[in-house]
DNA sequence: ATCGGCTCGCGCAA
DNA sequence: TGCGCGAAGCCGAT
C-alpha cells in the first residue's frame, strides 16, 4: 500500500511556485475518475498540506477533435457519477463548458496550485503547454493513465512490443502497487463556482452544440466507473478462465470491454491489474495474455503517440513499410469502395460488412475483426494513404474509444507499424495480409454474423437516444 | 492437421 | 558481425 504518489509521475510544468490563492485546483481532464487517481490523490494531499480547499475542474469542449453525439453521451454518464462520488467526499467538482485549457486558465487565476491529469495526444500536450505558459502559479502534472510512466519505460519510440516488453517488465512490480485514498479535510462543497448542471444529460446535450451524426449507445453499453467494475467483474468471472482460448473468437463475447472505459479515464489501468492479479490462482496463463494486452501493448501505443508526432498519418509508418507500399502503389486494386459505401457496410464480402455494421451500430467491435476490418481498407483503397486517412476516420467517427492512443497504434498496425515483413503480395508488398478463408479456417465466422445481426436488431428496437 | 518458407530490422552476444 | 526472433498470417506441400 503506497501512501504518497511516486515521483516518477509528478512533472512540474512550469517554475512557478505555490501561490497563496483561494483554493487548489485539480484540472480534470483524461482521468475522469475518483478511483486510483493519482493526480486526484496528489491535489488531496497538497490541499491538505496548505490547509486549503480543493476543486476540481473540467472543461467541456462542444468541439473535442472528431468528438460526436455518441462520445459525449458516454463521457457525460461518467462524469455525473464522478461529480456525485467527489460530492459524497466533500470535494467540489464544476464542468463549465468551453475550451479545457481556457476553462483551466480561468478558474486556475485564483487557484494556489494546479495540478492536472495526463494526456498523450498533441491536442491534450497542447492544452497543458498553454496552461503552464499562462498560469501564475505552479502547475504540476500527475501520471495516473499507465502503469509504467512513459519516460521510466523508454526515451524513445520504440520498435516493436518485444524491444518495449522488457522495459516496462522491469518497473512492474514496482509500479503495480495499491494507494491509500485519501481524505480531503476542508469539505469544499460550498466553494462559490458555477457548473453546468448534469442532472439532465440529454437536455444538456441538446443545449451543446454538437455533431450529433452518430446516435449514442446509450442504454446497452453506458458510460462511468460503476459500469467498468461492473463490466470487469463479469470478464474476470466469465471471459477470463476462456481468455487464452477464445480472445481470438470473435462470435465470442469474452473480452473485458475495458478499452471503452480505459479511453475516459473512468477507470484505471493500474486497478484492472491488480484486480485481474488477484483472480484465480488457477489462471496464470489467461492472466499473463490478458495482461499483456492491457500493459504491454496499451503502452506501446501511448509510446507511440508520444514520441511518433506524425502518428495520425501515413508519415508515421516505418521506412520499410513505406518503402514496401510505394512499390504496389501502381498495382490493381479491385473492387475499389468509397469511403461512403465503407461506412454504409456496401461491400461484396459479408464478414467485412457484417464488421462495418458492429461498430457502426453498436460503437465496438471485437479485436480480431479490427484487424481483418482494416486490413480490407487498405486492399479496397485507391492508395495506402487515402486506406489510412479513411481506416483513421471510421475508427474515430463510431467507436466509443475511438481517438485513443491505441487507436492511432492500431489503424498504423494494418500499414506495418510494430510488426514485421511477410510474404511479399499484390497492394499489400510485404505488408501483413488478412483474408476471408483466414476467418474461416480460424474461428466461427458465421456464428459471428449471427451475433452481429441479433445485437443490431436488440439495439434498433431499444434505442432511446 | 501440421510445417516451413516468406521477409525485415532491432537488440544482444560475441 | 552474426543471429534469434517477433502484435494476432498466408499458402502450398506433405
Amino acid at each position: 500500500m503506497q501512501t504518497t504518489i511516486p515521483r516518477t509521475r509528478i512533472q512540474g510544468l512550469n517554475s512557478l511556485r505555490i501561490r497563496n490563492g483561494s483554493y487548489v485546483m485539480y484540472w480534470m481532464q483524461q482521468s475522469q475518475r475518483l478511483e486510483y487517481n493519482h493526480a486526484l490523490e496528489f491535489a488531496i494531499h497538497k490541499a491538505n498540506k496548505l490547509g486549503q480547499k480543493l476543486l476540481v475542474v473540467f472543461g467541456l469542449s462542444a468541439h473535442y477533435p472528431e468528438a460526436n453525439l455518441r462520445h459525449y453521451t458516454f463521457m457525460l454518464q461518467g462524469l455525473k457519477e464522478t461529480q456525485s462520488a467527489l460530492s459524497d467526499r466533500g470535494i467540489k467538482m464544476v464542468i463549465q463548458r468551453g475550451c479545457p485549457s481556457v476553462i483551466a486558465l480561468i478558474l486556475g487565476a485564483d487557484a494556489s496550485l494546479i495540478v492536472c491529469d495526463r494526456g498523450y495526444l498533441k491536442h491534450q500536450k497542447a492544452w497543458r503547454n498553454e496552461v503552464s505558459l499562462k498560469a501564475h502559479c505552479a502547475v504540476v502534472q500527475v501520471e495516473s493513465d499507465v502503469i509504467v510512466p512513459v519516460e521510466i519505460v523508454s526515451d524513445k519510440a520504440e520498435y516493436a512490443a518485444r524491444t518495449i516488453r522488457s522495459k516496462i517488465k522491469k518497473n512492474m512490480d514496482s509500479s503495480l502497487v495499491r494507494f491509500r485514498h485519501g481524505r480531503l479535510k476542508k469539505d469544499s462543497l460550498n466553494l462559490n463556482v458555477n457548473s453546468l448542471d448534469l442532472t439532465d444529460i440529454d437536455l444538456l446535450l441538446k443545449d451543446l452544440n454538437i455533431d450529433r451524426s452518430v446516435p449514442a449507445v446509450s442504454p446497452f453499453l453506458k458510460g462511468g466507473t460503476t459500469s467498468a467494475k461492473k463490466s470487469l467483474k463479469k470478464f474476470i468471472r466469465n471471459g477470463l478462465p476462456r481468455y487464452g482460448r477464445n480472445r481470438n473468437q470473435p462470435q465470442t463475447d469474452d473480452t473485458s470491454q475495458m478499452s471503452l472505459y480505459l479511453h475516459f479515464g473512468q477507470i484505471s489501468p493500474l486497478h484492472i491489474a491488480l484486480q485481474i492479479k488477484n483472480a484465480d490462482d488457477q489462471l496464470q496463463k489467461e492472466k499473463e495474455t490478458f495482461l499483456e494486452e492491457l500493459i504491454v501493448r496499451r503502452e506501446l501505443s501511448i509510446n507511440f503517440v508520444h514520441y511518433n508526432q506524425a502518428y495520425d498519418s501515413f508519415d508515421c509508418l516505418p521506412d520499410w513499410a513505406k518503402k514496401t507500399l510505394a512499390e504496389h502503389r501502381a498495382d490493381k486494386r479491385e473492387p475499389i469502395y468509397t469511403r461512403e459505401q465503407l461506412e454504409n457496410a456496401k461491400t461484396h464480402d459479408d464478414y467485412w460488412n457484417a464488421s462495418m455494421k458492429e461498430m457502426k451500430y453498436t460503437g465496438f467491435m471485437h479485436g480480431y475483426m479490427r484487424m481483418y476490418w482494416g486490413k480490407k481498407i487498405l486492399e479496397w483503397s485507391d492508395s495506402p494513404e487515402n486506406a489510412f486517412r479513411t481506416a483513421l476516420a471510421i475508427n474515430n467517427k463510431y467507436f466509443i474509444d475511438g481517438r485513443d492512443p491505441n487507436s492511432y497504434a492500431g489503424v498504423a498496425w494494418l500499414f506495418g507499424l510494430h510488426d514485421r515483413a511477410w510474404n511479399e503480395r499484390p497492394i499489400f508488398g510485404k505488408i501483413r495480409y488478412m483474408s476471408a478463408s483466414g476467418l474461416e479456417r480460424k474461428c466461427d465466422i458465421h456464428a459471428y454474423l449471427e451475433k452481429v445481426e441479433k445485437r443490431i436488431r436488440f439495439f434498433q428496437k431499444n434505442r432511446t437516444i
